[in-house]
DNA sequence: TCTGGGGTCCTAGGACCC
DNA sequence: TCTGGGGTCCTAGGACCC
């Protein structure tokens, strides 16, 4: 049997556990740039904000309900992820558990036999409220699939459930799978759903549970599709999987806080991203080889706008942000083109590979002393330890000149909470 | 006026190898 | 006349996830 835990409505349930006043009131939490609504409280739901609307859509609709909303504040809610994930392997043994997001965690619980599983899911239900004062719901079933299922359904109707359900025989499971439309099952999405739906009339869970496996591997995506069934059977076909503790990809892409056209901005917000990009490579001890930018111009009609793309393979893989920053900046001044106004601007780095094992270049000189790794220690640490101050607040101390001075183009945060529990100078007072 | 960011896995098809 | 079989690596693109 797996269960997985999965805190209840996350990153308002962190907002809320410094302002006491919001308990039981209706919270959302918005996007980068204050874009759309990303998190909301039971309340607010049955308020009728809908998940992923823009904030401007609904913004008289907060004021008139007295919805209070934030910006969102990673640096709190890695924090407190971190607190339930730490519970978890403290209860359960680190081996047993499995980080799958920040608000989410699979947990392995194979030999432990099938009765007592409703009072230990309700004991780690409890245990986390305790020690974080974050909820979480528990669902627990044969298969990940399963346990997903469950934990839908035990949030569904927490009065009833108390945020727990098990779902351990035959019968349950087929209840529970008939009263679950095809789209709500973990691994369908909406292109499927569509498809299911309207080509093979396939609606609820139990139906496509009745699939064969051939079906499944012709039109659901191959393999996916035939573990995705076969668990659905309860048979295991995603295994517990080791902590990830290398990224294979790493990003860092936003939206502009306001329409940008010059280059000199564009080049600043890169620099930015590339420093940022850079930052979390040298967090996993990786270097990147390859480098990619895109910028997106804004487009009168599309959501979506017209993108320009750039990429170079490095010569030797980097974690050095002065060298990717200028092959970054080589690389978007190759795309830029004078007119558009732009929205949006990202790096991405991958062929990612372990810092201390770098392939060294043919053309590299061995006894070269450009090793700025040194330098890059000291940046990070002074960026991550010291408070910041003053209304800049959210910027790193020390930057590299590209990224600019002034910064108009920077995402629009304008209600982000303090960072409780990572800085000194923003801890909680209590008066 | 204003619509997020960061990931993963899988497949198909082409180039190339012995 | 007859023209194999089994691989690997790479990339682009599709689908999904939170």
């Amino acid at each position: 049997m797996k269960a997985i835990v999965d805190c209840n409505n996350f990153y308002c349930s962190c907002e809320r556990l410094f302002v006491p006043t919001l308990d039981q009131k209706p919270v959302v939490v918005l996007s980068n740039n204050d874009g759309c609504v990303i998190s909301r409280s039971d309340e607010a739901k049955k308020s009728g904000v809908q998940m992923g609307v823009p904030f401007f859509e609904v913004r008289s609709l907060l004021q008139q309900e007295g919805v209070a909303w934030f910006s969102s504040n990673y640096e709190l809610y890695g924090d407190l992820s971190w607190r339930v994930m730490e519970t978890l392997r403290l209860m359960m043994g680190e081996a047993r558990v499995e980080v799958y997001s920040v608000d989410e965690a699979f947990i392995d619980l194979d030999d432990l036999g099938t009765e007592a599983l409703a009072a230990l899911a309700l004991s780690i239900r409890e245990r986390v409220e305790q020690w974080t004062g974050i909820r979480v719901s528990v669902g627990v079933g044969p298969t990940k699939t399963l346990a997903k299922l469950a934990n839908r359904l035990a949030k569904k109707d927490k009065l009833h459930t108390h945020c727990v359900m098990v779902l351990s025989d035959p019968v349950t499971i087929e209840t529970a799978l008939r009263k679950t439309a095809v789209g709500d099952l973990w691994g369908i999405g909406r292109r499927y759903a569509r498809k299911l739906q309207e080509e093979w009339s396939i609606y609820d869970g139990w139906q496509l549970a009745s699939v064969s496996e051939t079906f499944a591997h012709v039109h659901l995506g191959g393999v996916v599709g035939k573990r995705l069934i076969r668990e659905l059977r309860g048979i295991p076909s995603k295994e517990m999987e080791e902590e990830r503790t290398q990224k294979k990809m790493i990003a860092t892409t936003r939206m502009f806080g306001r329409k940008v056209y010059s280059l000199q901005e564009i080049k600043e917000a890169i620099a930015t991203y590339v420093a940022r990009a850079a930052e979390k490579l040298r967090r996993q001890y990786s270097a990147a080889s390859e480098l990619s930018v895109f910028i997106i111009a804004h487009e009168e009609g599309s959501r979506y706008g017209s993108s320009f793309s750039n990429y170079a393979v490095m010569d030797k893989p980097s974690s050095d942000t002065a060298v990717l920053l200028h092959k970054a900046l080589e690389l978007v001044t190759a795309i830029y083109q004078q007119g558009p106004a732009y929205k949006k601007a990202g790096v991405l780095l991958g062929g990612i590979v372990p810092a201390a094992a770098r392939q060294a270049s043919l053309f590299e000189n061995s006894g070269a002393t450009d090793d700025r790794s040194p330098l890059m220690l000291a940046i990070d640490n002074i960026n991550f330890s010291l408070p910041l101050q003053s209304a800049a607040r959210h910027d790193s101390i020390l930057r590299f000149a590209a990224s600019g001075t002034n910064r108009a183009w920077k995402m629009k945060q304008a209600r982000r909470s303090a960072r409780y529990t990572t800085r000194w100078r923003e801890l909680p007072e209590a008066h």
